[in-house]
DNA sequence: AGGTGCACTGCAACTAGTTGCATAGCTAGA
DNA sequence: TCTAGCTATGCAACTAGTTGCAGTGCACCT
């Protein structure tokens, strides 16, 4: 119920087709709420329908026609409206807390190397959080509006991922112990 | 693909029927791995005709007949297959981010209130946290196997939750800055 | 006496999200 | 030259998860 309102947003900085969303969800927004191409392409036909954004064929030369989507009017009451009623709180869900929690009915080893990949993942995908603030909002404390709030939600990125590796690094750590 | 690990996991720690496996989902696994009671009764049903659990019917006086569940040979194996492959990174599905992201096209004092009412929220989940880290894990520097393994992941609760008051705190401080 | 809530299971209908595939032409590298 | 990958959309079939309801009987509160 909220892959729609993310869209919105989405679309509300930029018009775009349903690909270029997509890229946007890998890249971006999400980052915390993710999406694939297809249940954007199924979202968007049902916001066309509801009238929440209209599109526009732009033909190309050497690739597929590409259908632009914008934010209508309605649309832009919806999100309003949407902003002003309560979201449901974050949901987590981490399969590798439960393959930790199940550690000692396998090979803990094999437990150990998995923490480790997903250590790298994280600070990967730190790096790539990191590089956004960087390019994006070099002085933090000039924003405001949009930009201050983009910002912010980035931050959230940041911290999640930086406190993810200090988690990382203490399972790590105590795991070693455990088995030497 | 994993709820079935999730409830292997719990029930090789003690056998119990659906019910009870609901409620310990709200209690403790499923802080990281969300599951309602009926999809649990789902995937029980599946995994016994699988041969993964066996379940025994017990009578009670007062209330309803339960089938509490034990795992099989085949599940402990299924279980350790599965401990020995990678599991996806966790997902986050975060509304609050999306809303701040958008807050400038709203009203944007209420989705201050909103970041609050999370903080809250979130401020009671560490508490409980806190609360089981105090009654289960005084001495955490003792712990090895199963119980380290507990403890490890109730850490990443812990810092998670600490983590995100403090963006929260970083949220609320900016936003009410930028409006004055 | 009546209502609420808990314990226990489950069906039915729904919404959301995933996976695999198809089409099509262009570009870049081995 | 052949393969792989990108841009672009979408169908079909699937799995996962949610919501609303129903029944039963006990305990507890007002």
């Amino acid at each position: 119920m909220a892959l729609e309102h993310a869209i919105l947003v989405s679309l509300t900085e930029r018009a775009g087709s349903g690909y270029e969303l997509a890229r946007r969800f890998d890249r971006s927004i999400g980052f915390f709420w993710p999406a694939t191409h297809q249940q954007i392409y199924r979202v968007l036909r049902r916001m066309d329908d509801a009238g929440w954004v209209t599109h526009t064929d732009v033909a190309q030369e050497g690739r597929p026609d590409k259908k632009v989507y914008e934010v209508s009017a309605a649309g832009r009451e919806e999100l309003t409206r949407w902003l002003a009623e309560p979201v449901d709180i974050a949901v987590l869900r981490d399969g590798l807390s439960v393959k930790i929690r199940g550690a000692s009915l396998g090979d803990t080893a094999a437990v150990l190397r998995e923490v480790e990949r997903h250590r790298g993942e994280h600070a990967a995908l730190l790096e790539v959080f990191r590089g956004i603030q960087r390019r994006d909002f070099p002085k933090p404390a000039k924003l405001n509006g949009r930009e201050l709030h983009q910002y912010l939600v980035l931050r959230g990125g940041v911290r999640a991922e930086e406190s993810f590796l200090a988690w990382c690094d203490e399972v790590i750590e105590a795991m070693r112990s455990e088995r030497s």
